[in-house]
DNA sequence: GGGCATAATGTCTTTAGACACATACCCTGT
DNA sequence: ACAGGGTATGTGTCTAAAGACATTATGCCC
């Protein structure tokens, strides 16, 4: 155990954090662009293309999650290069496929059941 | 590596389920009850003592909860007892951890740089 | 079955954030 | 230095979700 300590339970400032960290992955709009950004290094007019989304959403939504370190932009000559943070991100879809798997199994068990 | 097949975009109905379980650990009152209950199985007059929530509320959190898979509960007498799916919420735990780590490091070398 | 606990839900108000339009900014090449 | 494409930001509107209150449902004990 060591994780039961009743002093381990994270501070406001710390659940706020996380919070923070959450919400920003609760918007599909970021999340198609975290997607498009795991495949490949993308200019802001690719990602326009791409998803159909405006320019200034886009630039926001960029901005965001430039700012959780979740991605990084570089220049090249006129236009910016984004691209994401590949170990997080990886991380990220591993653990969200996980659940979702265990999700659907959950929901065959109760099936079962019935 | 296999990640990376234009392909392997997800479908919009997938990236809103996704959406959707992030928006789930949006908000500090339900991370805070997860912390709690990762802790211990706890009834809900313990949680309301414990976060100061109302009972509507804290009850209306866990059933969001609930529907995801995130906790369990069953009955015990009069009350009803709440448990965390440890295995999911360990990994949520540890991922979270993993990315303060290197957010708080990417602000020291920022620091450095200057 | 009545009364008393605990837990869930219906409804309302308030607030936080998405998204669009217009505009300002910045970099680069000439 | 200027012009122009490429990106960011100020402002407004609209929608979805949080949170408080009152009410209803559910199981236990007598």
């Amino acid at each position: 155990m060591g994780a039961a300590a009743p002093g381990s339970l994270p501070s406001p400032e710390l659940l706020e954090e996380f919070s923070k960290f959450f919400r920003l992955l609760s918007e599909p709009a970021r999340l198609q662009l975290l997607c498009h950004l795991r495949q490949a290094p993308t200019d802001v007019a690719s990602l326009i293309e791409a998803t159909g989304f405006s320019q200034s959403h886009i630039s926001r939504q960029l901005s965001q999650l430039q700012r959780a370190g979740l991605v990084s932009c570089e220049r090249e000559g006129v236009r910016l290069i984004y691209r994401a943070n590949a170990e997080l991100v990886e991380e990220l879809c591993d653990l969200v496929q996980k659940r979702m798997k265990q999700r659907l199994q959950q929901q065959l068990d109760q099936l079962q059941a019935a």
